[in-house]
DNA sequence: TACATTTGCGTGTACGCACACGAGAATATG
DNA sequence: CATATTCTCGTGTGCGTACACGCAAATGTA
């Protein structure tokens, strides 16, 4: 393999000559420097990323701000845990990780938490930017200090972020909703359960939605969807007695659409009231979804892979840092389908 | 972070000395050794791969063997592709990746390149046992040699192969058979495509068969399932014929599971006889398959992930080569259900 | 014109960290 | 005491980075 003494031997230099013409620092004469860059572009030469982080041996420090996780909210735990792992992988690139969290539920979680962030001046940053206002605002600060930053799982549109990783929910609906038609029988008809509004996620949620009811109108399938709302996910009694209700009321009700990663409430719900023959679909892998899906309660899963995503993330902005590479502004994670068969080579957790 | 120089100065000996303790290269007194490895333990030191690979500017050589591809059987394409692209991401870390091909119909080419492999001496292959009587006296010189292999995509028992990468093929035969019930009526029938036996990956189609079979007879549906047996896929016009005589004699057959990856020939006729309503499962997304796919006239493609295959073993082989790491003897590529709606996010190529 | 100062262009090298080998010191064996 | 054996040290190497410094040409000044 060439290297930069290769180089500079056969320009008639010395390395340092053309260490700055690869960094472009400046100091050359125009025609040392064309004379350099001939070299280099004939033998193909590339820096040995090797020796160059060797060398470097700068410390980079990344923060992590996304939401935290609970025994009731485990998505961002598979985040959390691609984070978690990649963080390992680039410690030996010199590349520091720090993880913050906010509470997904509170604007003001999510600022006071993403000041620290700012405060604790990082070479870099990927966050959810799951309230859109405050974004705008914080957002500007990195972009004043020249701060990169990726956004993950959401995005938004307008923003100087150099990538975001995440699904397409709208198409990611569409895909549940074929799933769903191919579950029922002509004549059966469909819930759309909707939780609380305005959180988790809720851009990606209305997406699924539109997506989901799209497929049923492009498709001219005239199976009929009736959007309920449901307040409090965790009051079991609530839940169960509206769940009740609304299959007495609308017997031909045979699908549950729910386009959140909820899907286990009303699984365990169903399960509790021995109901039968409903067919469920949810979004996430996570711990409890897979439980229901593995015992048929749940027919499908669409998972958008966050363990990967975060994982990405990581080494995303590790190549950005250290290699200078430019990441392409939107990375799409595979719409992917889990079924009971399926779900143990999934990966969820890897 | 602590180095080997802090190691050193810490037990009062020299760098060298730490060096072979870690490497137990010998020649440390007990009294020393012992002293050295409970400061390494105490400080948690781990080696710096970066400064370890510099060091070591090693130039491992890996050689990969895998079935050639044309225009007509691409999958093993997207296998090279994830090779290539792991190439180039290793390179950095003085690995050579250098591929060979055979002819997956004929096993004197298997048996010659093989050898070619061989006499190339690389310190660790990669590669697709397709013929198992071969495989196994081929293996044993590999193994007299002391060269680490990974099998790739064909999984044989009883070698010492340190992994191997590739999908449960059984329980992506079950998935298609979920898959086909949903899509059908009850009253429908299914034929399954045989195509040539003995070859193209048979042990891997044979799986599928009884996966698929399985899920009818565990699930207590009686669905109507006929093999259907083509010899020559290529021969549109026997193709066509017989397909047309198969419709006629059981108009009932609304479902055509091809268990390989050559689903897109039968799209191609089925497309050309202007029949309409039929369900096709096969296996692959490779590009024809996905054109069929995209049109709708499949309706779901199994993936195995070739790409990803590829990329990781290489991944695996030098971690192995580089950081001694063990790999888990299998490696389970995800069943991926490529549907019109997720396949442009399903990264079959990247 | 003679000299000083600035600017431009390059050189040389210490450094990051681990590796491995030659050589020498310390200890053991006969 | 000489020789063999065991143990340890010191250092050059891999490759790129970045900074201090040197040299020469260009410009300024009297």
């Amino acid at each position: 393999m060439v290297t930069i003494h290769d180089i500079a031997k056969e320009a008639g230099v010395s390395i340092g000559t053309v260490d700055r013409v690869i960094h472009n620092r400046g100091g050359v004469s125009k025609k040392t420097e064309a004379k350099i860059e001939a070299i280099i572009k004939k033998h193909d030469f590339k820096i040995n990323v090797i020796a160059s982080s060797l060398a470097l041996n700068k410390k980079f420090e990344v923060a992590t701000l996304i939401p935290e996780f609970d025994t009731k909210n485990t998505f961002w735990k598979s985040s959390m845990m691609g984070i978690s792992k990649a963080k390992e992988d680039v410690k030996k690139f010199g590349i520091k990780v720090n993880s913050y969290t906010f509470n997904q539920f509170k604007a003001s979680s999510y600022i006071s938490q993403f000041k620290k962030v700012i405060a604790s001046k990082p070479d870099a940053v990927i966050f959810t930017p799951l309230f859109g206002a405050e974004t705008k605002l914080l957002a500007k600060e990195l972009d004043a200090k020249n701060i990169p930053y990726i956004f993950l799982n959401v995005n938004l549109e307008g923003f100087n972020n150099i990538s975001f990783i995440g699904q397409d929910s709208y198409m990611s609906g569409v895909l549940s909703g074929k799933l769903m038609h191919l579950s029922l029988k002509d004549d059966c008809s469909i819930a759309i359960m909707q939780t609380r509004i305005n959180v988790d996620n809720n851009h990606a949620i209305y997406n699924r939605i539109s997506g989901f009811n799209d497929y049923f109108i492009d498709n001219n399938i005239s199976t009929k969807r009736t959007k309920v709302t449901i307040f409090n996910l965790d009051d079991t009694t609530e839940l169960k007695e509206k769940f009740n209700d609304m299959l007495n009321t609308t017997p031909t009700i045979k699908g549950i659409f729910v386009p959140s990663s909820r899907v286990f409430n009303f699984a365990n719900c169903i399960d509790d009231l021995k109901i039968k023959d409903l067919s469920l679909i949810g979004f996430d892998g996570t711990e409890q979804n897979i439980k229901y899906l593995e015992a048929g309660k749940v027919s499908f899963l669409i998972s958008q892979k966050p363990f990967k995503q975060g994982y990405e993330s990581i080494k995303l902005i590790t190549d950005y840092l250290i290699e200078k590479k430019q990441p392409v502004s939107k990375i799409y994670s595979p719409i992917e389908i889990l079924t009971k068969e399926n779900v143990k080579f999934s990966m969820e957790l890897k």
